[in-house]
DNA sequence: CCTACCGATCGGTAGG
DNA sequence: CCTACCGATCGGTAGG
């Protein structure tokens, strides 16, 4: 039930027998600089994200995460100083990841019209919201209650670098009359209309996310229809 | 922190003195058959959808919701036969309420036009989840993760209910041309947007109840302008 | 990263 | 609806 890490390496079949000494198991490390460290504590990441997700937080056991991810119980707290840590992790690896692709997408639509820039922004959201490896936003979106104020805090201000994205394409709209809600208002009702597809979009049924795409633009701003 | 239940009746000081006999404890019953066990089950109803709104259900434990009722810890299980039972009621009754406003609110708009029928539809919408007493729905929103596969069909079946009044306005909004996107998508998007507003509107902020309304029709149907 | 474990908390119950 | 309680689970840690 707990999605098992797709990739999760290392799955310790876990036999009980009495453990050879440390140097005898595995492969030998290839140098002590190139630790895979950083593999392990992505794995981590993703199921979490994946448990999160789909169980909620408080109801995800540090156990589940470390069993999707073949380890022990005690393991992930060696990598993540508490299960809260991970969760904050999670969602701000999903943030950096959704600006990355926002401003990777921007030169293409740079100097075109504002719907095709709208069109721009709105796309790479669902393909972030629904895409593959898309636990990591939809955990931001869902369980920001159990993050300390800090927490909240860190995530706060990369939320308004993403917002502000969209807002002068909002405002360029507005002034030629496409769009007709208040640019402020506008950018919430759009961005939970797109936020909230991940409640109902199953990419087994009929619609695409292309659909969604050309669905969410009509009803926004009218298909270049002013 | 708990939200305090605004009218808990009984707070029960627990001074853990020894208990009075029973008969000598507050006033006497009126009656038999006059019991106000619907008035502590609808105390209990209220804390618990103030608390899973503002918590989760999972981070919830019935020792806050008996608390926040005016009850000892074991309480809560004698008008709930567990924890899952009593989210799913809060459900219900969220969805039983939403659903008698708006079919309350129908008759005023029946002979008006698509548009209006279908700010009446949004303005209900937003004040269910963003009015008074409003916990009920965003917790149905919010946690339905968290209720087994019964439950969750007995709510689809109301939830489909609540779409129901919105496709015939909808499709006459889409026959007309004020509605572009698909009625299907459309749909999804809009509940979507509103839905999304309790993540973020503030009542003691500068926009109103009907300042959103007025944004999300401006937003979908342009405002009379086709 | 594993083993073995602690302390606290939690949903739920018996019995009145 | 309260008292007193059980059994299970959970986040986290020491020590290797």
């Amino acid at each position: 039930m707990p999605a098992q890490a797709a990739t999760a390496p290392n799955p310790q079949p876990a036999t009980g027998l009495a453990p050879a000494p440390l140097r005898a198991r595995g492969r030998p490390r290839k140098t002590p600089l190139e630790r895979d460290d950083g593999n392990r504590r992505a794995a981590l990441l993703r199921a979490a994200a994946a448990l999160f997700r789909s169980q909620g937080f408080a109801a995800t056991t540090t156990r589940d995460i470390a069993a999707a991810a073949g380890m022990q119980s005690g393991s992930p707290f060696y990598h993540f100083k508490s299960k809260d840590a991970l969760l904050f992790a999670v969602m701000q690896e999903g943030m950096h990841a959704a600006l990355a692709r926002q401003r990777a997408a921007l030169p293409a639509t740079a100097n075109q019209s504002p719907q095709a820039q709208l069109r721009g922004l709105v796309q790479t959201h669902f393909q972030v919201l629904l895409g593959p490896d898309s636990d990591f936003i939809p955990v931001m979106l869902y369980e920001s209650r159990s993050l300390n104020s800090d927490q909240r805090a860190a995530l706060s201000a990369l939320q308004s670098d993403y917002e502000s994205l969209w807002t002068p394409v909002l405002a360029a709209l507005h002034a030629s009359g496409a769009l007709r809600a208040p640019v402020g208002l506008a950018r919430l009702l759009m961005l939970g209309a797109l936020n909230w597809s991940v409640q109902w979009f199953d990419a087994s049924k009929s619609a695409t996310v292309d659909d969604l795409v050309e669905a969410a633009l009509a009803l926004f701003v009218g298909e270049a229809a002013a």
